[in-house]
Formats: C-alpha cells, sequence, structure tokens
DNA sequence: ATTGACCTTACCGTAGCTATAAGGTTTAAG
DNA sequence: CTTAAACCTTATAGCTACGGTAAGGTCAAT
C-alpha cells in the first residue's frame, strides 16, 4: 500500500505521515524496489489510531504515551484511563473558560449600539481608566486563574 | 510599574508582553532611567485586553483590529459589535466541539475498568472504527489548545 | 512518447510564543 | 560592605505540528 492511499484511508496528509515516521513517532515504513514507502494493514492500523487520537485532543507526545500502552501486552488499563481523565479535565476547564469568554462578547455586543455613532460602549470601557468597574463588567466572574505558573 | 508586575496581573509571560512590543501590537513602553519598561494603568488595561481577546479566540490579527478601532475616533460602533458578534459565534461552536470530545473522554473512560488488566476499552475504542464515535469530533486549533500544550 | 498522477528528499515558512545565554540593576540579608 | 536573590535587558534559537514549494524520479494510460 503506497501512501497515498494511506493519506485517503486515514484522513493523514502524506507530508503528516512522513513528518510522524521522521519524529519516529511510527516506525519506518518499508521501502518497495522503487523506493515507495509501503504499508501494512498494521502500519494502517497504527496511524488510524494516531488521528483519533489527535482528534480525541490528544498531542503528539500523548499519542506516543498511548501508542507505548497499547504496544505494551503488559499495560495496565488505569494507565490509560488516567491519561484520559487528565484530558478531559483539561477540556473541561478550555469549555468554561470560553463560557466566560463567550458571555463577555455577548455582554459587550449587548452594550454597543450598532448604528453609525462613532460612540462605541465596548470601546470606551478600555479607553477610559477613570472609570474602573471594567473588570466587573468584562470579566463576569472571578479572574482566570489558569496561569499561576509563570514564574521566571 | 515594571513588567514583572503587568506579568502578574495580566496572567501574560513577560516574553509574551515584549514580543507584543516587539511585533507592534501595543506600543513600545516608556523606559525609566535604568532601561526597564514602565506600563501605566493604561498599558495594563490594553494588555488585559489582548489577553482576554486571545483567550477568546482572537488571533493577534484580530486583536490588532480590535485595538485598532479602540485607538480610531473615527470609529463606528457596529464595525465593532460585527466583529465582536463574529467571533461569539466563533466561541459558541468551539464550545460545542468540546463538549463533544469532554464527552467522547469522559465516555471512553467510563468503559475502562482501571484494573491491572492488560485489557482496555478506550485503547480498543481508538482502533475499532467500525464503532468509532471519535471521528466526529475535530479539534479545533485554538491558542488555548496552545496554551495548553507549554508545559514549564 | 508524452501526459499526468504518483512518489522521493530537502529545505523554508507559519503562529505565538518559550528557552537560553550573557549580562545589568535593585533590594534585602548577613 | 558584600553577597545573593530577584529582578530587568537584548539577542538568538527553538518549539509544535505541520504545510508549501522545488526539483526530480516512477508508473499507468493514452
Amino acid at each position: 500500500m503506497n501512501i497515498g492511499t494511506v493519506s485517503k484511508l486515514t484522513g493523514l496528509n502524506t507530508k503528516t505521515i512522513r513528518y510522524y515516521e521522521q519524529i519516529e513517532l511510527i516506525a519506518p515504513a518499508t521501502r518497495s524496489d522503487n523506493g515507495y514507502r509501503q504499508y501494512s494493514e498494521k502500519g494502517l492500523e497504527q496511524l488510524r489510531f494516531i488521528q483519533r487520537a489527535r482528534k480525541t485532543g490528544f498531542n503528539i507526545d500523548e499519542c506516543r504515551q498511548l501508542l507505548d500502552l497499547f504496544n505494551n501486552s503488559g499495560r495496565q488499563s488505569h494507565q490509560v484511563k488516567k491519561l484520559v481523565l487528565e484530558k478531559a479535565d483539561v477540556v473541561a476547564k478550555q469549555i468554561e473558560e470560553l463560557k466566560l469568554m463567550q458571555n463577555c462578547l455577548l455582554d459587550l455586543a449587548a452594550q454597543c449600539q450598532s448604528d453609525q455613532d462613532p460612540h462605541c460602549a465596548i470601546l470606551d470601557r478600555f479607553t477610559d481608566h477613570t472609570l474602573n468597574p471594567v473588570d466587573q463588567h468584562i470579566v463576569p466572574t472571578s479572574p482566570i486563574n489558569h496561569m499561576e505558573k509563570h514564574h521566571e
């Protein structure tokens, strides 16, 4: 099976597949006489696995871990579960943040008169720093404490 | 106010702040005698705004547009509202996608027995494509994703 | 024989930062 | 007064996860 076929079957770009080989996420494909990469069902399966994991939100490194677990017959399922639950937690936080931001955007839009008037309530809140209840309007609830990690 | 203080107050890395100055997203900060960047309340507010906009999913260029609208006294409020509402829509879709992904992850975890058994339903799910709900879930390339990826 | 659809490597570019190096400044403690 | 830490500075390089392009070899069909 040539790389183009694998590309069609997995939905992965040929460049992406070659990239995965390059970074050693997958084993180097065997080559046919003309130098073309040849893929077996097993290779196809691995790539499909990776594609699904990537789509689910796992990054390359996490995919590597999953593949390790997958290929390790002595793996323990709770390791996998841990990885998945951690990811679910991250996603939950992302959702919460996006919800906050959506509220913020809709709130701002609601205050905007949407006419030809160059005066805009949204923008005024940022330019006028003598009025300070800005934060309460822009961030509806608590400040986003997602970045305590910044300590140089 | 020094850059470190601004970093703490905005949640932005000092390097990020300098980067924003470098790409001319914000005006160059004034400097004190020792060459340190000095920030006013106004500068702080701008950075806070940018941080929120970035987190909401506005890319740098969109932030630039928003800031342009802020600084353009002849701006028309409906331009701003349009931008904001468009983004609110995008954010709504992102939330939906993330919710799907979260459901998928929790679903996967629920099927995992979390014991010593090397058999794992999650890995099976990634492999078995005949009954796979994973396909429907798309991971948006959001700045939030980007932020999460980089651990210290 | 020629077209076009494949395949190859090699290298450059992208966004939005982040890390590292190598140094200057400030502040608090001993 | 000295020293150490915790700041700050610039410059440069690297990261993720690919995508684009170039320059060329191969294969199937017309």
